[in-house]
DNA sequence: GACCAGGCACATC
DNA sequence: GATGTGCATGGT
């Protein structure tokens, strides 16, 4: 009795945490893709799948030399379905791609350049409006493929924030999104990389364990103990 | 064989 | 606005 571990409250500010994993981690190098187009591709396909699978897909794609927005339009949907057939929900999957690539021919000639102009608000909302594309979709594809400083929000990010203490597990998307981007200044390079740290620490250390018995967060955890990068 | 993974649309309350 | 369900593969 009376041994039971008090609440862990956070120690550092958002911001502070951002950079005591950035220091630790270093830089994650996202979005593993090699072109903008295949930035949006993934972030339709990794949609609640491992991402090894979406590699997988991609990699079908790249063979067939089909990973382009002209090359995919002349595939049929089912066609490009079974082409990405191990990122799971191939069917719903082919069709969200063949609904972007609608709008994205409609709206902006398939030009990246030109859908970087838009502003970001404009691009938010009218990507919310595509089949398939929902609130972190549609992050994933203005941070990472049009470098806009939008937050992005998931899983991983809600999992690891609630359980160190700075948030509540029942945040809504938009609310966790409007937590991070006020207690952070608005920088795509910073957006960037703690995304990507959230995910790599959610896929190493805090998948089922208590975040906080390791976690590099608070000063006394063994885990961060040191400040030294990781070697 | 159960469970999970870098969600989303749709129906229903 | 919150909750439940179908979508589907591949790894553990």
């Amino acid at each position: 009795m009376g041994a039971s571990r008090k609440k862990q409250v956070p120690k550092l500010s958002l911001y502070e945490l951002f950079q005591r994993l950035y220091g630790y981690f270093g830089p994650c190098h996202w979005w593993p893709g090699e072109t903008p187009f295949e930035v949006i591709i993934g972030a339709i396909l990794t949609q609640n799948t491992a991402w090894k699978n979406v590699v997988s897909a991609i990699n079908n794609l790249k063979t067939k030399d089909v990973l382009e927005p002209e090359r995919l339009e002349i595939l049929s949907q089912e066609e490009l379905a079974l082409l990405i057939r191990s990122s799971g929900y191939y069917n719903q999957k082919a069709h969200k791609i063949k609904s972007f690539l609608e709008y994205y021919k409609t709206k902006y000639s398939y030009k990246i350049g030109d859908m970087a102009k838009t502003l970001l608000e404009e691009l938010r909302d009218d990507l919310l409006q595509i089949y398939g594309i929902g609130e972190e979709t549609a992050d994933s594809i203005l941070l990472y493929a049009l470098n806009k400083p939008t937050f992005v929000v998931d899983a991983y990010t809600n999992r690891i924030l609630s359980r160190i203490g700075y948030t509540t597990d029942t945040l809504s998307y938009k609310k966790l999104k409007q937590f991070c981007e006020e207690s952070l200044p608005q920088d795509t390079k910073l957006y960037n990389e703690f995304h990507a740290l959230f995910v790599l620490l959610g896929k190493s250390i805090c998948k089922s364990t208590p975040l906080c018995i390791e976690c590099p967060v608070h000063n006394d955890c063994l885990f961060f103990i040191s400040k030294n990068k990781r070697k």
